[in-house]
RNA sequence: GGUACCAUAGCUCAGUUGGUAGAGCAACGGACUGAAAAUCCGUGUGUCCCUGGUUCAAAUCCAGGUGGUACCA
C-alpha cells in the first residue's frame, strides 16, 4: 500500500540543502517540493537565497515562485496543496524530495495541523490595539475566563500565542484548547526525515560568506525595490529588516550587514533546535549523500 | 636599546580601602498549531598574561619576566 516515499531533506540556512537536494532528485529522477516559507514569493530572491535559474533547470520544483508577495498564506493552505500535489507527483514518482528550512511547514505536511480559522485580519487589529492599549494583562485575564486550560500552558510571555488564541476563540465561539486536541493525521505515504548539519563554526562561516554574496548579486536593490511592500509579513525577513534599516538611514550597511549575520545565525539555532525535538530526522553531513541512499534502500525492505 | 602606559569571559571593557570577579555585545540552551526567515523564554561560559614575594587572604601591593601600544634614541 505505502509503497510511495516522501524523503525529507530539512537543515539550517546555508547548510546547502539546495545542491545536496538536487543531486538527490536527479539521483532517483524525481522532483522537488519546497518547504520555505520564503521562496514562495516570486519578488524575493537575493535574500531568500532561492535556487538560481540553472538549479530550477536542473530539476523541476514547485512551491517556488509560486506566489505574489501581497497574497495571504498560511501553513493550512500549504498542507492541502501539498497532498495534492504528491497525490499527482506518486502517480509518477516512487519518490518525492521535500526540501526547505521551515519546520512547521515541513511538520504540517508530515502529521497534519488541527483544524482552526484562517487569520481574522479585524479581529486581529482589534486585540492587537488593545494589547498597545491596556497590555497584555489584561488579554490574559481574558483568556483564563474563556479557556483556563489553554491559559495554563500558553507561554504567557509571548502576545503572538495570547492574541492568537483569542482570535480563535473569538471568531469560533470554542476553546483554544479544545480545537487543537485532534491528533497527528497519517499519511498514504512513506516519510524519510535527513536533517542536514555542518559544525557549527562551518555553518557560521558558509552564513558569512553567503550574506556577502547576497549582496554582491544585488540584495540591497532588490530590498530596495520592495520599499513600498515593507508592511508585509513576506517582508517581516532575515535579509530583508536590517536592509530596511539601512535604507532608512538608521544604520551604516556595514552594520546591516553584521546584523543580518548575527540574525540569521540565530534563525539556523531556532531551526536546529526544531529539528533535534523530532526524532524521526537522520543526520546527515552534507558530502554525505550516500548515507541518504543507503536509509532510502534500507527502508525499502 | 631607554621611558611610560596597558594585559580580566569569544570581543569591548568595569572591578572601591586587598576578602578568588561582572556589564554590554557575541555565544549557548529551550519553547513553538493559519505571522513560523515570525514570536517568545532561559543561561556567565574565566589559568584575572607568567613566575616569585608580602599577607590569614592578591585581579588588586612589590620584584622579575613575557607580550602589546606610544614616545624617546
Amino acid at each position: 500500500m505505502k509503497n510511495k516515499t516522501l524523503i525529507v531533506i530539512a537543515g539550517p540556512t546555508a547548510v546547502g540543502k539546495t545542491s545536496f537536494s538536487i543531486e538527490l532528485a536527479k539521483m532517483l529522477g524525481t522532483e522537488i517540493v519546497s518547504s520555505d516559507s520564503r521562496q514562495f514569493y516570486k519578488e524575493i530572491s537575493i535574500g531568500t537565497a532561492k535556487p538560481t535559474k540553472e538549479e530550477l533547470a536542473r530539476v523541476k520544483h514547485h512551491f517556488i515562485n509560486s506566489l505574489s508577495i501581497d497574497e495571504y498564506y498560511n501553513v493550512s493552505r500549504f498542507e492541502r496543496e501539498v497532498l495534492d500535489l504528491l497525490d499527482e507527483l506518486f502517480l509518477t514518482y516512487d519518490y518525492v524530495v521535500m526540501t526547505g528550512g521551515s519546520g512547521l511547514y515541513i511538520d504540517t505536511v508530515c502529521k497534519g495541523i488541527d483544524e482552526l480559522p484562517d487569520a481574522d485580519e479585524s479581529l486581529r487589529n482589534l486585540l492587537k490595539r488593545r494589547y498597545k492599549e491596556e497590555g497584555l494583562e489584561n488579554l490574559l485575564d481574558e483568556l483564563k475566563a474563556l479557556d483556563p486550560e489553554f491559559y495554563e500552558e500558553v507561554d504567557q510571555d509571548n502576545p503572538n500565542r495570547v492574541l492568537r488564541a483569542l482570535e480563535v476563540i473569538r471568531g469560533t465561539g470554542k476553546k483554544y484548547s479544545e480545537l487543537r486536541k485532534q491528533p497527528a493525521k497519517e499519511r498514504p505515504f512513506n516519510i524519510l526525515k535527513f536533517c542536514l548539519n555542518h559544525e557549527r563554526e562551518e555553518l557560521f562561516e558558509r552564513i558569512s560568506l553567503r550574506v556577502d554574496q547576497m549582496v554582491k548579486e544585488g540584495l540591497i536593490d532588490e530590498v530596495k525595490s520592495q520599499l513600498p511592500n515593507r508592511h508585509l509579513n513576506a517582508l517581516n525577513t532575515v535579509g530583508y529588516k536590517e536592509i530596511f534599516q539601512y535604507l532608512d538611514g538608521n544604520i551604516s550597511l556595514e552594520q546591516a550587514l553584521t546584523d543580518l549575520k548575527t540574525n540569521t545565525r540565530r534563525y539556523a539555532k531556532r531551526q536546529i533546535t526544531w529539528f533535534k525535538r523530532d526524532p524521526a530526522y537522520v543526520w546527515v553531513h552534507p558530502n554525505d549523500i550516500n548515507k541518504v541512499l543507503e536509509v532510502i534502500r534500507n527502508g525499502i525492505r
